[in-house]
DNA sequence: CGGTAAGCGGACTAGCCAGTCCGCTTAGGG
DNA sequence: CCCTAAGCGGACTGGCTAGTCCGCTTACCG
């Protein structure tokens, strides 16, 4: 089942705008206003996505899976403590200009994106922690939770998760 | 010009409630709800303060007050780098038990106690770092912005502003 | 103890929000 | 090109909010 052309693309400005409107005014802008800047009707919206919250997750898990391909990413860098360190600092000019992602990523909590998210950072803090670079008293949780104050101070927050 | 008996007592319970019930809740709370838990109607609100906003200041006003006593102390402590870090601990407990200071500190920018308590912090700082114990690229703002995260990691950020 | 003004609180308004519904429009297959 | 169902959007509802107002109550002064 296929949607039709115009619909699919009402879809993806929707998504787009949503985006662009939860991230620069965090999650309280209303449905009308999405809408509006989408060129759509109100009623579009709801006939995508239930309720608000259906299309707060959409958005949100689009977020968490580019977060997923940096943390792989990092995986992948030779040394095991500028991987974490090139993820942390990445991570936290996402969230810098994101209100969306500190308001709203603990409604995810459950959904597989996260979940997937969590063990690619585990992996990533396990590997720096193998390695002897990062304190061995944080889980990828602690990690995830001190970023969104490293949004403006991530290299003093780095400093006190490294290891000399 | 005084108030009469059950005015005052009305007033002072108002403040008390609405301060429990911004910390526990965050400034959404519903004026409507802080008069029921305070036992009025909530005309008695809005006589005592213009707009909610105006009540919200005079809570956090109060709040503010009591950091700036906490910071006056920690001035008199005879180690530079022990004053400062058992007043960032010290802070960071009450963030981490009132969602007010997360949500509503930067609204009174401007007010005289915000004012007061900048300086009392700023003499702080800098004399942490004339002890040489703390960062020299660190403002009394920076400060206060690191303390929200640092409200569940303080250790963690404390070490990351150490100079060891 | 009685008069009076300070204080009270709830009914009311206006505005904003998410979510529903239905008559109109139009994409696109045959 | 025409028919039809998929899609559209705006009028509408109900609930919640901050803030106003006024008739009733009660503290307290003389």
């Amino acid at each position: 089942m296929t949607l039709r052309a115009d619909a699919q693309r009402n879809l993806d400005r929707l998504l787009d705008v949503a985006g662009e409107c939860f991230a620069e005014q965090g999650l309280d802008v209303s449905v009308d206003e999405i809408a509006r800047r989408a060129g759509v009707g109100h009623g579009t919206v709801f006939r995508n996505f239930p309720s608000k919250d259906d299309l707060v997750i959409a958005v949100l898990n689009e977020r968490i899976r580019e977060l997923t391909q940096l943390a792989l990413a990092a995986r992948d860098e030779p040394d095991a403590w500028e991987g974490f360190a090139g993820f942390f600092r990445h991570v936290s000019l996402l969230y810098a200009e994101n209100l969306a992602l500190i308001e709203g990523l603990e409604r995810c909590a459950g959904t597989p994106e996260k979940g997937e998210l969590g063990r690619a950072v585990e992996q990533l803090v396990q590997r720096a922690q193998r390695a002897g670079a990062l304190r061995r008293d944080v889980t990828a949780e602690d990690v995830m939770m001190l970023v969104p104050t490293a949004a403006r101070y991530p290299e003093i927050v780095l400093d006190g998760l490294h290891v000399a």
